[in-house]
DNA sequence: TCAATAGTGTCTCTCAGACAATATCCT
DNA sequence: AGGATATTGTCTGAGAGACACTATTGA
């Protein structure tokens, strides 16, 4: 206890009473950690579109160790010294799942912070938000598996599906797993705000179409937007679709193939 | 390296062969860290409204130790475990200021990670945002002074000042200090995102009015949107605001003192 | 009665949404 | 030619913003 009371004595001079140099060299001569201090990580929730299927996809790991194994998961992984948030969360993506993503279309979400939301103990999450056209993934050495699965909305439940897995079902409004296949951790609550982040957003903030990559037609415009919104993509009026986007729009060029009359190509203005 | 070999051949085992169970008891064994670990810190923006000054407030800390020993500060402080970032930031503003908030009125802003941000090492923040009616506030241990300082955006320059204390200058844009008062840390930066999350989302989501307190009048209501629109009230038509907002607000009560036609009174209708 | 404050009403212009018409391609 | 797909155009009703008017109070 006199120790103790002695270093804190010391520490309570070194930051009210000594100079800031002082203090600081003072302090990163301390080995005991001055708190308990939390394990942080990032989390991924990327979504891309396939316009063949006509699917809305959002990309999960098969975890291969403990906690959750063999449990799907988003992406992501431990923070690293030196390293900000937004860089952990490209870095683990590409170590688990093959997929590059940049600082421009990455945006972060929420952080979680239930104190027992890790059952290996206190872990703090960042969660980031990013949209990428469709890539192939390989699963890194961190994941047995990594998989882009096609989350369709019905009503207010998010079905997570891939022809060779079971589905994945979460509950809108309560950001729940629903069925027996249950994702890793909070990882649900994390897919729902994302979600719904989007939906909120899009009208005005059309960075989902990034799902579509460069370039995209109005019609594959909408079909994106119907995802978010439960519905078939004819229930987006072309016309007034297209009136209320295309100040977001650049038109480039011309045609296209396929059955029909050739549809004029957009990208995204840069940001505002 | 023999011993560090046969730990990561331990935890290897652990983790992909043995069952979860037998990984969490091992897990909890282990005294090394299995990652460096970053302390995380919670910093509150938290606003208030004077109506007798037709000021718009902002609580702030003098640091009373190092780093930033003197320098004004936002409420904040270390996140403890067993704790969520939401506690963590009630719980720090309520010692350092004397100031009650609840989990109504508080929303998560931003996660800030940048490696250097702190000079001490290695710590990332949580900040939150919430609203409150003027209250009296009282340093803490952990702080030499708290005030509420006056906030005013002219152009794109943020001013914070009070009677007694050099005024603190902040550039919207970059959000980075001006003067020669300079705010800890990047508390900057924090107080420019709190202050456009809040000028983008005032007339879609009113929770701004929280530092009217309960109840409050229109035009109560158009002198706290001119501050974050820089301007004067006056210039936001009556007639206009009132329509664009109603659908918010519950009337409450007729009559009120002062010059002039009494006003009606109203509240904040409940979450949607 | 006048100035100050606040609430109510009106006019116009714009925009969102429903729907109709036209254009281009494939078979 | 006919069906499919996409673009362009029109009509209407609701809402935003400018502005004028009325109501209530204190001096």
């Amino acid at each position: 206890m006199d120790a103790n009371n002695s270093y804190q004595a010391e520490k309570k001079y070194y930051e009210t009473q000594a100079s800031e140099e002082a203090f600081l060299e003072w302090y990163k001569k301390q080995s005991r950690p001055t708190y308990d201090t939390p394990s942080v990580t990032v989390d991924m929730v990327l979504f891309c579109y396939n316009r063949e299927q006509d699917e809305l996809k959002i990309l999960l790991i098969k975890r291969n160790s403990h906690p959750f194994k063999d449990s799907w998961a988003l992406p992501g992984g431990f923070v690293r010294r030196d390293e900000a948030t937004a860089d952990s969360c490209i870095r683990e993506t590409f170590e688990e799942t093959n997929v590059r993503i940049t600082h421009q279309n990455i945006e972060q979400l929420h952080t979680f912070s239930r104190p027992d939301r890790d059952p290996r103990g206190w872990v703090i999450t960042v969660s980031y938000l990013a949209f990428i056209g469709e890539e192939p993934v390989k699963a890194g050495d961190d994941a047995k598996d990594a998989l882009w699965f096609s989350l369709n909305r019905s009503g207010d439940t998010l079905v997570l599906s891939d022809n060779a897995q079971k589905d994945i079902m979460i509950d809108l409004p309560s950001g729940k797993n629903l069925g027996t296949e249950k994702l890793a951790f909070d990882h649900a609550e994390i897919i729902v705000k994302a979600f719904n982040r989007i939906a909120n957003k899009m009208y005005h903030e059309p960075q989902v179409l990034r799902v579509l990559g460069e370039e995209f037609t109005i019609t594959e415009a909408r079909k994106v937007y119907a995802k978010f919104l439960g519905i078939d993509y004819r229930e987006i009026d072309h016309s007034n679709f297209k009136k209320a986007l295309l100040d977001y729009f650049v038109e480039v060029s011309e045609r296209a193939t396929g059955v029909g009359r050739p549809s004029k190509i957009y990208r995204l203005k840069n940001e505002d």
